[in-house]
DNA sequence: TAGGCCATCTGGTCCT
DNA sequence: AGGACCAGATGGCCTA
């Protein structure tokens, strides 16, 4: 359940927790203690959140603790809600992160949040892109000429076996992505050799004109969540089509 | 040690 | 009213 006990990540999702098996939830004595603290502290400062420190204060009479009581165990309930939510965020971002363009392994570092989803964007836009020019190649075969079929007969002989087919550049470019992956732009050493199958890396969708990590410190990456490409048309939902020439997939960078 | 990333808590807001 | 969603705050872990 907890998505991140289950992940790669070499850390553990909180440290600071333990189980409480009769509250149904976790929850830290430590941090209550230290929220206590500094519940107290920020009484004090005038600025307090709703008091829910069963043993906070000096008297307390049985129906004051039994509201606290009560309070408390809306927030722990409030506090599994959101911790629960979290986890399958996190979870849908493993799910991502297992058809990202990006080797994977215990001993990868995993993709942070941001650069999934990131990746993601660049992704799809090439996958896009890959399907647009898989298609018009697709049509230049079989729509052919007029002319050539009027002269000629319009059976079209395709070489089977593909070892005989020329690649074309874009079909040359996917299988020249396997190598080299975003892991190497997160450590220095050379990545594990990705499965021939693995998907585009990293290194294709641009970022080897600026690293991945430079790219997601850019605010002003950030900041555009679409980016307009020079001759092409925006990839979001209120603009045009996706572009289709194999030269304009080099431009799917998030940086220059 | 600073900065990045993350999990968690929390209060506010919106929706059913 | 209860739950989902969101953003801010906080503190821990890790790496350069």
């Amino acid at each position: 359940m907890d998505s991140d006990a289950g992940s790669n990540s070499s850390r553990s999702s909180s440290p600071d927790l333990v189980v409480d098996d009769s509250m149904g939830s976790f929850f830290s004595n430590k941090m209550f203690q230290a929220y206590c603290q500094e519940e107290g502290a920020a009484r004090a400062a005038g600025q307090g959140r709703v008091d829910r420190c069963a043993g906070g204060g000096k008297s307390k009479t049985r129906a004051d603790l039994k509201e606290g009581d009560d309070v408390q165990d809306l927030r722990l309930k409030v506090n599994g809600r959101e911790r629960k939510r979290m986890h399958d965020l996190n979870q849908a971002l493993d799910g991502l992160r297992e058809v990202m363009p990006y080797a994977q392994g215990p001993s990868v570092r995993k993709l942070s949040k941001i650069s999934t989803l990131l990746l993601a964007r660049n992704y799809i836009l090439m996958l896009s892109s890959s399907l647009e020019e898989m298609k018009k190649l697709v049509g230049d075969v079989y729509g052919g000429s007029g002319a050539q079929s009027r002269t000629s007969h319009p059976r079209i002989t395709l070489p089977a076996p593909t070892a005989h087919l020329p690649l074309h550049p874009l079909a040359q470019n996917l299988h020249s992505l396997v190598g080299s992956t975003a892991s190497a732009l997160h450590h220095p050493s050379p990545p594990p050799a990705p499965a021939p199958h693995s998907p585009p890396s990293a290194s294709y969708m641009g970022f080897h004109h600026a690293p991945v990590q430079s790219l997601l410190k850019d605010p002003l990456h950030l900041a555009s969540s679409y980016r307009h490409f020079p001759g092409m048309p925006c990839p979001c939902s209120l603009c045009q089509p996706l572009p289709t020439t194999a030269s304009t997939l080099h431009s799917f960078s998030m940086g220059k």
